[in-house]
Formats: C-alpha cells, structure tokens, sequence
DNA sequence: ATACAGGTCTTAA
DNA sequence: TTAAGACCTGTA
C-alpha cells in the first residue's frame, strides 16, 4: 500500500462529481475505483490517503489517473477575487480533480449521459460492464466486471443495448462501436491530436455533438481547454456570466473551472 | 400528472 | 441557418 498527504484531492467530491461511473463508495472513507483490469480501494481521512496497491502501481498509473502531479490550488489561487460566484464553486468542490480516464469508456459513458441523471447513467454503464465487460477476481477473491472493449459490441443489433436501459442511446453505443472497429474513427490518432482536431474527429460519431465531445476531451484526453455546457453550466452562464465566461483569464484550464461550477450547481 | 435529467438528430420553414 | 419535435425511462 502507499500512504499520500494531498491537498485539493477529496474521493467523495470525485466519485459524486459526474465524471467517473466506476468509482464506488464502500463505506465512509473507502472507495473503489475500476480503470481497464485494475481494482483499486482508495481510502481517505482528511488530507491523508492510502492506496492499496504496490507502490510501483500507485506511480505508473493511479498517480495520473487521479492526476495528483498537477497544481489544483494555483488553479484556485488564481481566480478573480471579485468573482465570487467562482470563489464559492471552487471552494465547494476545492478536492475535485480531473481524472484520466479510458477513451473508449468516456465516448461511450458520455454517449449515455445525454438527457439522463447521473444516477440513471451509473445504473446504464453497471448494467453494459455485467452484461458485456470481463469477469475478474482481485487477489483478495472481490469480482468486479471490467468495461467492454468496443470489439464486444460492435455489431450488436442496434437496440440491443436497450436491455441495459440505455433507451434511444443504445443506437449511437452501437454505431459508435462499429466506427471504431472499422477504423473510421482511430482511438490512438484521437490521442495524440490537439483539443480542436480531437473535438472535430469525434464530432463525426453518431450520436456525438458538442457538448458530449467536449466532455470526452476532458475526461479521457486530458485537454483541461474543453468546456462542456450542459444544462446546467448553461443556467450558470446565464445568471452570472450574462456577458460571457471570461475564459481568457483561465486559458488552458476552463475545463477545471467548469467542473467547479458544475458541481456547485448540482450539490449545494 | 407532467417536467426534467451532464443532448443530438431530423425535418421543415 | 435556425427552430421546433422526437427520443427511452426513472424520479419527483
């Protein structure tokens, strides 16, 4: 196991904040995470937390996962004092983080998300992971199911995923799937390209529009620029950024600033 | 009951 | 180019 001292790191916020479907409060202070093969139980207690893996583990991947190398507070440090709307989301939601995430997993939980509550999406992406993902045990005898590649379902008739209870997503799942399998759409190309080729490449999967491909870029790709308006950051935009978002004074971390605010719209 | 969830696509002016 | 409708389904 490691044992961190984090500021700015808070697995309650993460797992409530509507980014990650696969991180699971155990019990008060414990949760457990399922990223590719890997389970993880994380447990905290203020500011101090101990993940239970091997240290080599903990520094080749969860480390970037939960993106713990990255100055949360200088995004914080640096906000308008006068905005105090911003202050108070920021001081809200202070522990969350941007997490990196699986890009398959991403494009298909945020094809979920449209239209749909958080708790729905959860009980969509559970039911894909029984139904279609790996059964694995962890070393201490714990099952858990791991995410479908998209080869697993691909070619899937269209509405079959309507027995997860994905509704009319189920289509754009499934088309989605096919485009990645086919190659159409190259997941390793999508990695290495700059927020606004990446947006536009994934703009072409059915099913795909803005506000999804944005949430993909920030989740997965890690591209902190992408600012995903939802109904809810809409809502904020209008009743305390009439004149716009001053995104300039956040250039290359609105994403984080988002998440703030998403979460402060949603739980306080 | 009816509206609403981390929207997008289709169709019609 | 813009704007209304349709779309699965559980919850309040």
């Amino acid at each position: 196991m490691v044992n961190i001292t984090k500021d700015n790191f808070n697995l309650a916020q993460i797992c409530e904040s509507g980014q990650c479907f696969r991180m699971f409060k155990e019990s008060e202070n414990l949760y457990s995470v399922i990223a590719g093969n890997r389970y993880l139980e994380v447990e905290q207690q203020g500011n101090k937390c101990t993940f239970y893996c091997d240290e080599t583990e903990y520094e080749e991947f969860w480390k970037n996962y939960f993106d713990l190398d990255r100055d949360y507070a200088g995004y914080i440090k640096n906000i308008d004092p006068k905005d105090e709307y911003l202050l108070d989301a920021a001081a809200f939601g202070s522990g969350i983080r941007i997490l990196n995430q699986d890009l398959w997993e991403m494009i298909v939980t945020f094809l979920i998300s449209q239209q749909n509550n958080i708790t729905r999406i959860r009980r969509c992406i559970n039911n894909i992971c029984e139904r279609y993902g790996e059964k694995l045990t962890t070393s201490s005898g714990k099952a858990f199911y791991t995410f479908p590649e998209a080869g697993a379902l691909a070619g899937l008739k269209e509405d079959a995923l309507m027995e997860c209870n994905l509704g009319y997503r189920s289509k754009y799942v499934v088309r989605a799937a096919g485009s990645v399998v086919s190659g159409e759409v190259d997941l390793e190309t999508l990695r290495g390209l700059p927020y606004q080729q990446a947006r536009e490449i994934l703009l072409k999967l059915y099913g795909v529009g803005g506000k999804v491909a944005d949430c993909i870029c920030l989740f997965a790709l890690h591209h902190l620029e992408a600012f995903p308006i939802d109904t809810h950051i809409n809502q904020a935009m209008t009743g305390h950024y009439a004149s716009g978002f001053p995104s300039d004074r956040y250039k290359g971390y609105e994403g984080v600033m988002q998440q703030y605010i998403f979460y402060y719209e949603l739980f306080r």
